[in-house]
RNA sequence: GGUGGGGUAUCCAAGUGGCUAAAGGAUGCAGACUGUAAAUCUGUCAGGGUUUCCCUUUCGAGCGUUCGAAUCGCUCCCCCACCA
């Protein structure tokens, strides 16, 4: 194998887990700590790639089930993949579709992975799994659509990004344990099957990340970490159900982080508020991904820096009345396009006016501000004031 | 001047004798959102209170019929359409 793709610590201290590393791809480096913004479809919601990257993000993230059922694997492909379909010319991943197999299969209760409770009850469109892989009804033109590791991959390897996920099982919170288990082993011989795929059809421009799973239960989480420790992946990541609350979600990590591979980058999927980064610095992950920076600025609200050390709330709402005459930006400390032209009151307006145009203006103060929140962790952590930084925000 | 239609809460708009403090929508006020079927969803929206219950004031205005009226009758005010 070529030196395509490395993984070197750049910085830590003593016996601290957080660090800061380099991961190199064909398309360029990641600093982490680092946040991975969503592209679904290909596109970050609201945004032009070009928008995106003056923000300073470095990795986007696209998904297989949507890209599958639309445009379709082949269309990008003859892109030349992902990167020159999306004009994301960086570094850039695919979900495997695991977790639409969990979000689209328990109707209502998308929720119960983070332990919440059922609220919105939609129709699933997830009608089995078998060991083979997950029958869907496309959510587009409820058409049969079966997708197994095999299938993922072999999508994944068209869509072309630098990294890849093996299709696994997510389970809800408000699972048995036994059932849990059996769905983790399941997760791994998926997970087996999708190296195997890998590696028949392997291209020296792609990598395959692991995915621990075993909910809530410690034994069961060790157990896949031995799993994914053994497999040729080029790096790892936490998957599942984290726990009920934030509290035993920082107990899942943290205790998964001790015994997962030092040497392999490391992702926890779909985590992504600003204490819960903290904390999974502080265990030692290096990248995260959320669809909530760019969603919540589609529905209003703009992340803050001013509690610093309150994370009771992270984000403001420039919806409520309180802003409709307020004359300062978002926040005076960013420097984002957003926040270095418009006033609060502006955007109070376009959201009350229901132009889109709110929804990208707050989206770009988003995306700058994770950008800024990562570069200051990473800055903490290569200035050996990482400890400070960290109980000065969390404790 | 004539004929017909209409005046309902912040706005639009249902409702033609009790189950109506009054459907629905919008606006307003607030909340949620964590590997995106989300530019979505939820709550609230006459006033007050000891707030799973009570009181006060409401359907253009007034008077009346009735045990009971936004709903029926009379008078008045205003709006719209067409005809002179």
């Amino acid at each position: 194998m070529s030196d395509n793709f490395s993984y070197t610590i750049t910085a830590q201290k003593g016996d601290e887990r957080a660090h800061c590393a380099v991961i190199k791809t064909p398309h360029g480096c990641i600093e982490t700590p680092n946040f991975i913004f969503c592209a679904t479809h290909g596109a970050i919601k609201g945004l032009a790639m070009e928008q995106l990257i003056a923000t300073g993000a470095q990795f986007v993230l696209g998904n297989t089930y949507h890209l599958w059922l639309q445009p379709g694997p082949d269309v990008v492909e003859k892109h030349g993949g992902l990167q020159r379909f999306t004009g994301w010319n960086r570094p850039m991943l695919t979900d495997s579709g695991g977790f639409q197999i969990f979000s689209l299969g328990y109707g209502g209760v998308v929720d119960e992975i983070k332990g919440k409770k059922d609220r919105s009850a939609r129709p699933k469109s997830l009608l089995k799994i078998t060991e083979e892989g997950a029958f869907f009804r496309s959510y587009l033109d409820g058409s049969l659509c079966f997708l197994s590791p095999e299938r993922s991959i072999q999508i994944q390897q068209k869509l072309g990004a630098d990294f890849i996920l093996p299709l696994d099982e997510c389970t809800p919170f408000h699972m048995k344990k036994d059932a849990t288990a059996a769905s983790m082993q399941r997760s791994h011989r998926w997970e087996f099957r999708s190296l195997q795929q890998f590696y028949n059809n392997f291209n020296d421009r792609q990598r395959m990340y692991g995915i621990v799973q075993g909910g809530v239960y410690e034994d069961l989480r060790r157990e896949s970490i031995d799993f994914v420790n053994q497999q040729p992946f080029f790096a790892q990541a936490i998957g599942g159900s984290l726990g009920g609350d934030k509290q035993q979600m920082y107990e899942v990590v943290d205790f998964t982080m001790r015994y997962l591979s030092k040497n392999r980058p490391t992702h926890l999927l779909g985590i992504g508020g600003l204490r819960d980064i903290l904390e999974g610095v502080q265990s030692g992950v290096d990248t995260f991904d959320c669809v909530h920076p760019t969603r919540i600025a589609r529905h209003g609200c703009a992340l803050i820096a001013k509690p610093e050390t309150d994370f009771a709330k992270e984000h403001i709402n420039l919806k409520n009345g309180i802003y409709k005459e307020d004359l300062n930006p978002i926040d005076t400390e960013c420097d984002c396009y957003t926040c270095r032209n418009f006033s609060r009151s502006y955007l109070h307006h376009l959201f009350k006016a229901k132009e889109s145009t709110g929804g990208l203006l707050l989206t770009i103060h988003n995306a700058r501000f994770m950008v800024r929140w990562m570069e200051k962790i990473r800055n903490a952590i290569q200035t050996g004031t990482w400890a400070e930084f960290y109980k000065a925000h969390c404790c």
